[in-house]
DNA sequence: CTTGACCTTCCAGTCAGCTGGAAGGTTTAC
DNA sequence: GTAAACCTTCCAGCTGACTGGAAGGTCAAG
């Protein structure tokens, strides 16, 4: 199977194959007389699964792992369930924070309603909305 | 006053001071004879200004945007308004994807408790936990 | 007078995951 | 035979917000 193949089966471009070989994450296939890349039909799966774990959220470099675990023979599961839950407790983290960011951003939105322009164009701040904001720093 | 006491001043590193300088965030200051950066107290002000809109969620270009507008004179209230609300939007939006992954990994999650690691060594596939998740691809 | 803390510029790298383009070789269809 | 579609390598750039380090100049204390 050459490359173009490959990547049309799993939605991805050719570029990104090579990409995904040269970090690593995919082996070196066989090459053609010509020197194309020549996949195996099993490459499909492998990539799909890259997919697969990448839409669950695990980052190339974790895919790489739970890759190298299972080419070495060993059941990936353990280290698998370890990963999901450290991105459970990534996302829940997110969550929390980005709720922080919306819960003053909407305070935020309501302040500027009450204020008018035109008390704010002389002013030395820059902007009576945000100033008093964060009041971090 | 110099670049480590105005950095100091505002929770970040004279690199960042040298770097929002570089991008035209903040402006070039006077030098002393030495050629040290040589900023006036006002430095302070905008400096925290652009990190509490950066807490509130702004990027640097777009604080960048919100001090063109109060330096050309004009009050950039409806202006900062348009991106609060843009924001909001955003991390709305955000939200919803992360509850989606969320749900998935924990479906996943529940899906490990229920195999044996026994079970997968054999077989052609990575890993059973992920390989049906997705369904992608 | 020397030590150490501070400052300067410039260049390059980090994270993640690709993407674009140049310059060239191969295969396939008409 | 020729045009289009495919493949190859290599190098560079993108996003965003910095950070690291080299090589050198300056300032304050003891």
């Amino acid at each position: 199977m050459r490359i173009g193949e490959l990547a049309e089966g799993c939605g991805v471009t050719a570029k990104t194959v090579r990409y995904y070989e040269q970090i690593g994450l995919l082996p070196a296939p066989a090459r053609t007389s010509a020197g194309y890349r020549d996949y195996p039909v099993a490459a499909l799966s492998r990539l799909r699964f890259v997919r697969t774990a990448q839409a669950a959220g695990l980052t190339l470099a974790e895919i790489t792992g739970v890759l190298g675990i299972h080419d070495a023979g060993a059941s990936p599961c353990a280290h698998v369930v370890a990963l999901i839950d450290a991105h459970l407790v990534e996302i829940a983290d997110r969550i929390a924070q980005l709720r922080a960011a919306q819960v003053e951003l909407e305070q935020l939105a309501a302040r500027a309603a009450t204020l008018d322009p035109a008390d704010c164009t002389g002013s030395d701040e820059v902007c009576r909305i945000l100033t008093a904001a964060g009041s971090g720093c």
